[in-house]
DNA sequence: TTGTAAAGTGTCATAATCACACAAGTATAG
DNA sequence: CTATACTTGTGTGATTATGACACTTTACAA
């Protein structure tokens, strides 16, 4: 077909955030560039969108090939497109954000691309536009916690309500009070409490809950909405 | 430089979402295409991405050319990124949404682009996936007003009480009560009532307000949070 | 002057939010 | 075996926000 002659093509990079949580911390899995330009400083994961493949396709893609996982929370956040973003070449960034469980991600894996786990606090100075794209996923991320259960995505699917209470504190920055906590989260009616202990923190134990994901759907048919306020 | 040859250039369309209001509906500016493919169907304005500008400055440009307006509220939507979406080549589409005051456009414009005002409920039959990126600007749209003051956008400078709310609830597709909404106006500490009335629609005329920029940034400043909520 | 159409205004009951402190359970150390 | 230390787990009451609700005012037109 000739239609569209006349116009540019660009390249198009597809970049991943990845977040995870642990011990309190949100954290984002960056990789130390390998390749040029800016090889040795660190970076989002990325590749770039071929022809014949949706972004989706792509981004799952390249997180698959960083962390072994397929089948998790993996949404478009934004499309980067100043011109002059990357010094070689006009490219654009279709970013996504990923929620994982740092646990099930494959080590083998991200030891080659010399990946590693940093706080969000603590973040190394990133190539190009990569810390304002952090920046706002962190913000997207705030969002979406506080009106969709998409908390759960980043730990295991068995935990305790002290550990949901800080993973929700790390994402908004702030301190909640327990008892607050709590009443909120039963009133949701999404969770299942079991009849096991954690007892790694602490010496009384902490019971274990699950995420149902079919009572989250009859709540929210039945009007309930999802909201944690920060 | 060549450092990114074995990389596919994609074609990146910019499609403008345009949104006014008037005579309580919400309505969005399309255009009917003059050229192929799809030829006479109606379709959201947009244009092509070129090396040389940014993606902003892009959708910046298309709705110039369409309302012949500036420095209007316009941002970043969605990438649209299916690999099949537009038949005649792959392309992926960078959706902006803007919001207008409908008095403001320039008629001769969008004459010449055939362009007409529809409302949002009865919208036809677009082309591609512009349906699905209507359904996804409104919805952001509506978590936009509902957090920010961007209804304003959509009035003249000068509006009253009741254009006010039923901008809202076009938005919202719901009834609120205006009681309610002018205490929830008021409480925000935002707008400037004028000495005016605007006497076109019923026989006691209605007072006119004003929005406050900085009125707004004052508020916000003093902990005060904007919120309509539907 | 009277009718009409839309604008403008206040109260109260209910629900949501927030601040706040002590007891319970259990592993470990003495 | 007893005491200690550490973290979990639980309830109430005051304050604030929300939502339902109906009549009066204004000014134009007949």
């Amino acid at each position: 077909m000739t239609l569209y002659n006349e116009y540019d093509r660009l390249l198009v990079a597809v970049d991943c955030i990845i977040f995870g949580f642990h011990g309190d911390q949100l954290k984002l899995l960056l990789i130390k560039r390998d390749f040029e330009p800016e090889k040795g400083k660190w970076s989002l994961m990325g590749g770039f969108a071929k022809k014949s493949e949706s972004l989706d396709d792509a981004a799952s893609r390249i997180l698959m090939s960083l962390t072994g996982l397929q089948e998790v929370f993996l949404e478009q956040l934004y499309c980067f497109n100043q011109v002059d973003r990357d010094p070689v070449e006009r490219t654009i960034s279709v970013t996504y954000y990923s929620l994982i469980n740092i646990e099930d991600h494959d080590e083998e894996l991200s030891k080659q691309h010399d990946a590693s786990w940093f706080d969000l606090g603590e973040m190394p100075d990133l190539i190009f536009d990569h810390n304002e794209i952090v920046d706002r996923a962190h913000q997207r991320l705030k969002y979406k916690a506080e009106h969709y259960p998409v908390g759960f995505e980043l730990l295991p699917p068995k935990f305790t309500m002290p550990e949901l209470q800080s993973l929700y504190e790390a994402i908004f920055e702030t301190e909640m009070d327990k008892r607050n906590f709590i009443k909120r989260i039963d009133s949701l009616g999404i969770l299942v409490k079991l009849n096991e202990k954690k007892r790694t923190t602490g010496k009384k134990g902490a019971f274990l809950y699950q995420f149902d994901e079919d009572k989250y759907k009859q709540q929210m048919k039945t009007g309930n909405k999802f909201q944690i306020k920060p």
